[in-house]
DNA sequence: ATGTATTAAATGTTGCTACATCAACTGTAA
DNA sequence: TTACAGTTGATGTAGCAACATTTAATACAT
């Protein structure tokens, strides 16, 4: 469906205000199917990022610091996102020895063994993408890079 | 620069994976840019979406509910957000005389103008998009259509 | 060694989304 | 007419983003 028809808005001001829209409506509509995958699973979209991102440096510990600058979502409360993963015991959050200041964040057995669950969901949900064939996903996303180069 | 680079990650499971984070970074990318756009009016993103479609059917009022629809982040507290347009008197809100269920929202004369003030800063925001072209534009809003035809 | 600047994390505030629920009102059928 | 289902908007809650400020620890210059 046309994003006219999607927002009900029969004209754009020009093909950029189109595309703006667009990639604001379209990862809205990713963003909350993601948000739908991960609810069942008990933790929150930005939860499963902050998981996958130790995952990614496992069994090595990451600083709170570092975490927030992987995010997308910029950076503000990486803090607070480990606070409710603590609480569910998917992380562990202690002392960096080297250095008072900095908390070293790991991921915990009960964690992995969550992120593992996720992943088949994520590749169930990534086939119903298939609307688009890969060489297109491919041509989408040089597309948004190219976008964001003028910076 | 590519998305690799930007969120530091280096690999990703699939186009359509590496896809779907690419479309939700840039999606931030623009949001972000949009606020700074907006604060210095003294208005949020989301209020700015309200007067749109606000001014979209001016001089004719609009219901919570019709406004609802429209929106880009699906639905949840318009009547939230009227609220807070109204405090800033750039909508009124009245009673629909047909049906006392439903609020007629209407754009004052000082949001029409605070609209016109914007229009201009948005122009002059949608050039910085130039790297890519028009047909790219094009081509990127098609992709985008597409893609969310599998719903 | 001491004072200053810098860094890391935590915390407080405002505004938003998603969801659930509620209250008021309307339409319809018995 | 009355009962009930559906609609419209308001409101309460949890979670996150952006921003500013605070607290603690460290680095550095004198």
């Amino acid at each position: 469906m046309s994003i006219e028809q999607d927002i009900k808005q029969p004209r754009f001001r020009s093909p950029y205000q189109r595309m703006a829209v667009n990639l604001l409506f379209t990862s809205n509509w990713i963003g909350d199917m993601q948000m739908r995958l991960m609810r069942p699973q008990g933790i929150t979209l930005q939860q499963y990022n902050v998981l996958r991102i130790l995952r990614g440096q496992h069994p090595n510990p990451v600083r709170v610091a570092d975490i927030m600058e992987r995010m997308l979502d910029k950076m503000s409360n990486a803090s607070r996102l480990v606070d409710k993963l603590v609480v569910k015991e998917l992380v562990k959050r202690t002392e960096c020895p080297s250095d008072r200041r900095a908390v070293d964040v790991v991921i915990t057995e009960s964690g992995l063994a969550l992120l593992t669950g996720i992943d088949e969901l994520q590749t169930g949900w990534e086939a119903s993408l298939g609307t688009l064939d890969e060489a297109e996903a491919n041509q989408l996303s040089s597309l948004l890079d190219k976008l964001r180069g003028s910076e």
